[in-house]
DNA sequence: GCCAACGTTGGC
DNA sequence: GCCAACGTTGGC
């Protein structure tokens, strides 16, 4: 599990928000599923296909890379804010997140009809009907036909992954 | 705006 | 622990 699938809706932050900002803290995530994946299984390095939800017309892109540990969530603390959550506290906080950086954007975003209508791509979680989850991993095999029908290629090389944490 | 999918909540 | 009601996601 080193590679990810990361959803934003672009109205509300857009991978042209992450490209002048450079760093995003990935907060807001309130699903145990997706923040138990950025909690337990992200390694800083790791990439990230960035997923526009949402959009007009939805997809595919560009890349993020996850940009240092897991760590609360600041937003559970705000109890004026919308994702405040009564029951955490700073000695057991309840959500926790990772910052991902910016990587590149697609020379050709993939609109959900191309990942659909590629027999590669087709079979990715976010072209199964239902998949709701905003975080998940995806195949390596996936992420780098992704990659390549985007137009992005790093270096040549596979994704680099830097050495675990902890 | 519709609605399918599915996660969460809360009564029992 | 079951499950009906409800809320959210997100494509279309």
């Amino acid at each position: 599990m080193s590679h990810w699938l990361i959803k934003s809706e672009p109205e509300v932050f857009s991978i042209a928000d992450l490209a002048r900002v450079r760093r995003e803290p990935w907060t807001g995530v309130r699903n145990y599923q997706a923040r138990n994946f950025m909690w337990k299984n992200m390694l800083p390095g790791h990439l990230a296909l960035f997923y526009h939800s949402n959009a007009k017309p939805p997809g595919i892109v560009g890349v993020a890379r996850v940009g240092g540990p897991p760590r609360p969530d600041p937003t559970q603390f705000e109890p004026d804010g919308d994702y405040f959550d009564p029951k955490a506290s700073a000695a057991n906080p309840r959500w926790w997140l990772v910052d991902f950086e910016y990587v590149a954007t697609f020379a050709r975003p993939l609109t959900l009809a191309d990942l659909k209508a590629d027999p590669v791509l087709a079979t990715m979680p976010v072209c199964q009907r239902g998949t709701r989850l905003s975080i998940h991993p995806v195949a390596a095999g996936h992420f780098e036909r992704a990659c390549q029908l985007g137009g992005w290629h790093d270096g040549g090389r596979a994704p680099q992954v830097t050495a675990p944490f902890l």
